[in-house]
DNA sequence: TTTTCTGTACCGACTGGTCAGTACACGTGA
DNA sequence: TCACGTGTACTGACCAGTCGGTACAGAAAA
């Protein structure tokens, strides 16, 4: 009874297999963690089979990489890069705009599955050097985006000189990790609440002394 | 007659079976997580029997309680309590104090491994209700204790009120926890001596204004 | 037009290996 | 004798990955 009405499969549900299997696929991760996600339990929930699986991948860790390169893509573009997007805004701003973002996110899925980033980071960073990799540039990037940010806004004098961007920068996305995990943890939303509200005191130590 | 605790079982290295086990797991747990660790790697590293290890522990569940209270007893006992112990030191040289530890702690493993506590949380925050359950406990814990300094400096002048103790740990255990993880993924300790750099600074705002 | 060929998409049984956990025998000391 | 420690062989579930084969569309050949 299947009806023809679609083109040839490459469409389920509306969007290809391969976008079927990475959708399941970076859900389970990001529960379960990679190893402990199995194919079996990615192919039951996206309803492919084994055979077209391994039609689409070369591996699991094939799957694992295209996972990370969407989550990449989908952060750098979706959540960070638009808060930086006006450059006569204020850079400080910028900043609390993002940390509200990542704020308003963990509320949005409960406190469950914390950072996918940072769950990949933790799990495998002393076990998969290509894996450890990928990761680094993506914080690198994440780091570069907010120290190029207060640089400038150093320049112009709306951030103080006693600010040293890299290090704020490298304090900044450690602490939103941190807070992610204890929330994740905790099951709490003030963790985050508060950790977010600490660091804007934090910030006002750089707003320009007069 | 008296007790049947592991003093009767045989000595391995100058040290019981159980310790032995113990210590081969938290090792191989601390860098390969709980799920990926498999009961014949421990088994390997410690030269211990399956049949033995089935002796001295219920289940491989059993073993991760038991060494996550090893860690838990020996952090809180051995980081954490010492920076505290004197009850006239300034609260902030305490804190700062115990920053530094876990700084040196983290160059003594060459960046590696991470936080115990840390990873696994990130790994079984959702996904096993009683480990989950325990981990809270301790990072209550370690918060309880940098509240509890905070809040008597606080009343007796040397910390400024406009501190809130419970955000302002809360905030510091993630930012720690944070930090460690970035050292971890990019194995570079420099990130970690400029978070904890940065934590210092943060902890300038809360001297008591003159 | 009809048939045949070819490449893409797909299926699920199977393989070799690993996992946590069990069964049981052996030795030793009280 | 008998309970405590211990070693080893085993069990069944589960794992990533392979394999033989099917369905079907469009192009080429008839």
């Amino acid at each position: 009874m299947t009806t023809k009405t679609a083109e040839h499969s490459k469409v389920r549900d509306g969007r290809s297999t391969r976008e079927a299997i990475l959708e399941a696929a970076s859900r389970l991760i990001r529960v379960h963690g990679y190893n402990h996600t199995s194919l079996d339990d990615v192919l039951r929930e996206s309803g492919v089979g084994k055979g077209n699986f391994y039609y689409h991948f070369k591996s699991k860790e094939d799957l694992g990489y295209a996972i990370l390169d969407q989550i990449i893509g989908s952060f750098l573009e979706r959540t960070l890069e638009p808060c930086f997007a006006d450059p006569d805004e204020h850079a400080l701003a910028q900043v609390q705009c993002f940390l509200d973002r990542l704020l308003e996110a963990q509320r949005a899925s409960n406190c469950v599955g914390g950072c996918p980033l940072g769950n990949l980071a933790a799990e495998l960073s002393d076990v998969h050097e290509g894996f450890r990799g990928r990761l680094t540039s993506v914080f690198a990037a994440w780091r570069e985006r907010l120290t190029l940010a207060l640089r400038s806004a150093q320049s112009r004098g709306t951030v103080d000189r006693s600010c040293q961007p890299e290090a704020v920068a490298d304090f900044l996305v450690a602490s939103l990790e941190g807070a992610i995990l204890l929330t994740k943890l905790t099951k709490d939303i003030a963790v985050m609440e508060q950790c977010v509200a600490e660091m804007k005191r934090y910030l006002s130590l750089f707003e320009p002394r007069v």
